[in-house]
DNA sequence: GCATAATAGTTACATATGAAACTAGTTGAT
DNA sequence: ATCAACTAGTTTCATATGTAACTATTATGC
């Protein structure tokens, strides 16, 4: 028997239970969009973001979604060609791009957030008002507080 | 302008929030155990589990760390040649092998499992004994909605 | 008993991802 | 002005991952 005070417990280990539980959710979430309107999640996030915040750069994007540049730009690339991002290039600094939705993407994206809307609220019935605000409060600190462990 | 009742807003969409945190979260606790010890997520969840509940089959580790058996089955073979895991077939039902850790994998095992409960302990400086209780009942409820939302 | 279906696990293929190198453009120092 | 350093974004390459097909073994229906 190892020192309890070494015994890991995977399942009350909080790194674990919040992979788990973000990835069920994730997948869940995804399985709604997919199948009708074939986004992978990474375009959808950019879809999202642009359609929350546009008109962004591919950084901006990168760094509100938390995905990683090249992520961002496969996914743009991606939804250039099917018409659902428009990019201009900015006239100060041509090293930069500006994005957003066109009218298709703005069109589909009114069709799928309805989708994730009804997702949260369903997923959130297992929570009341006030817990709800309380679970978003702790995330924010946790989340928070990564931050910090991890940049120093 | 939208509909207020249909704009997504991202920062507060909860799936968005859960995979944020949970991303950071794993990203930093990978960081820790990666450079020494040289494993990834996935292999370092397979010995979390069979340090925990060895012996298990592959498939009650696919089931333990929410991974499908592919990922199981590689990470298995993985840590197999690096002498980590052993195997044994099972007797009664010959399709079935029995995992778990060998004295290299448990010496390597006791090493990172400090690690990993010092990096969740310093995560949760940032709450207090009982929010640390409250969060984790609140995300039970959630998982366990999210499953059965998922499965009907 | 024998064909069929089911299960444990692996392999193959196609796609997704991340790190690092690269291109293009801008800033700053001399 | 010129060269080095920096930034935005893309491409390349090596790995990781998921789906589906496959092997081997066991269970089930007739």
């Amino acid at each position: 028997m190892p020192n309890p005070a070494q015994a890991l417990e995977l399942e009350n280990f909080l790194p674990y239970r919040l992979s788990v539980l973000a990835q069920l959710v994730s997948q869940s979430l995804h399985d709604l969009y997919a199948g009708p309107f074939d986004l992978s999640v990474t375009q959808w996030r950019v879809m999202a973001a642009l359609g929350r915040f546009a008109p962004l750069t591919a950084s901006d994007v990168a760094q509100r979604t938390v995905m990683d540049k090249v992520a961002v730009s496969r996914a743009v690339a991606a939804l250039m060609q099917r018409g659902l991002v428009e990019r201009a290039t900015d006239r100060q600094d041509r090293r930069r791009a500006t994005l957003r939705l066109s009218a298709r993407g703005r069109a589909l994206h009114g069709r799928i957030v309805p989708l994730a809307l009804e997702y949260e609220a369903r997923l959130c019935q297992a929570l009341s008002a006030e817990e709800r605000r309380s679970f978003d409060a702790l995330s924010d600190r946790l989340f928070a507080r990564a931050k910090r462990l991890r940049d120093g």
